[in-house]
DNA sequence: TGACATAGTTACTAAATAATAACTATATCA
DNA sequence: TGATATAGTTATTATTTAGTAACTATGTCA
């Protein structure tokens, strides 16, 4: 969470916290009520700023309408939770051990395939997967064919690997913000950078990867 | 457990399906929308049959304030969801566009967590979780966390990723069959190939990677 | 038959809730 | 210095939402 500002952080603790022990997400005057302010036009802004940067998703108009985005909720320490929140997940398996060794909303056309995935690394409507082409992230350990999950936010952070729209095709770099441009960076050394410059309009962020998926035959 | 009406079971049914599409419960009027009643006292009068009968919790003044008190309890029995893909264990996302760019039933005391995964991609009971230590798999885009879904096998083919059991410690290596041995080799140039001869039984496979998943975040 | 549970209607009210307007204050940055 | 992002206040409003009143209808049971 380091992308978010020490209030942000307590908002967003308040509102998991508050939907695991209710079954149901806090009101604005609930998260107020937390934060000790008054009014709500305080949470509002916080709410807004946590769904820029694609924590949360909301539903305008509906009441306590917050969806937590956040993949990592998806793991569990004990088995009684998984067990408990069963409903939530789609199957779980045991881990053992450890080895030393331009399309926010993908129009309906595009979909090549359908794949299933823990619902809690997906909740909002703003999460799809692309299937990786070619090898420009191959230092990256990122692979032709691989799914890569993604979050569609418009901003990113300093080392993201963002999927980014260049001469209408989506491509995978890693994210760099330098003094007067944005560096777009290939995990490969046969592919040059990307330089964005203020105003260039052609290159566009499109989203996230905030998971790596493959299946070896 | 109570017996349900065929009218409280959908009412059921619609809340489990509102809660797992939205991540959080619906309001009275929407449940009266999709039972194409008009006025919620109907729909009030469902709840409170629902809540006597153990089904549900409400916090009485609160919106959205239904929680399921038995997730697990699956009324999707219900064969139109399943056609639908919406049974309860199933979420599916899109995939749209290309990118160019000695254990097999591991004992309890090894978990370390849960994770849950599509239920296509582990159909038997054999398959579980190894969490990634080290880099001799770095060239095959392996990485140090990564967590590798391992099928319950003894065999395996030329090139197949498996876990081999060494000195009883598990490890991940690139399996070939040659003449008079089995050579388990890193994909790390670092590391040396380990070479298991016939007869020779400190070294075992355990099982074969079938899958990897990693968390960006 | 009458009692009872279930299931529905229309009309209404009160509370809960999200959202907006019009401000103040502080820290950071170039 | 001024611009910007963050964080807050009070006040107000429109909508959403839960809950109530008064009614009809149908099936089951003893």
């Amino acid at each position: 969470m380091n992308e978010l500002t020490e209030r942000q952080k307590s908002v967003y603790t308040f509102i998991s916290t508050y939907q695991k022990q209710n079954g149901y997400p806090p009101t604005m005057q609930e998260i107020a009520g937390h934060l000790k302010i008054s009014g709500n036009l305080g949470v509002i802004r916080h709410l807004t700023a946590l769904e820029k940067k694609g924590f949360i998703t909301r539903t305008p108009g509906n009441s306590r309408s917050i969806r937590l985005t956040s993949p990592s909720l998806s793991y569990s320490e004990n088995r009684e939770q998984m067990i408990a929140g069963e409903d939530q997940f789609s199957f779980f398996l045991p881990v053992v051990g450890t080895v030393r060794a331009g399309m926010p909303q993908p129009p309906e056309e595009d979909i090549q395939e359908y794949y299933s995935i823990d619902r809690n690394a997906a909740r909002s409507g703003g999460t799809f997967f692309l299937k990786v082409k070619g090898d420009s992230m191959i230092n990256a350990a990122i692979c032709e064919g691989d799914l890569a999950l993604i979050r569609s936010q418009a901003v990113a952070q300093d080392r993201d690997i963002v999927v980014a729209l260049v001469d209408g095709e989506a491509t995978l770099k890693r994210f760099y913000r330098e003094t007067d441009h944005i560096r777009l960076q290939p995990e490969n050394p046969d592919y040059a950078p990307l330089i964005i410059r203020e105003g260039s309009s052609d290159i566009s962020i499109i989203g996230k990867v905030v998971g790596i998926y493959r299946t070896l035959s």
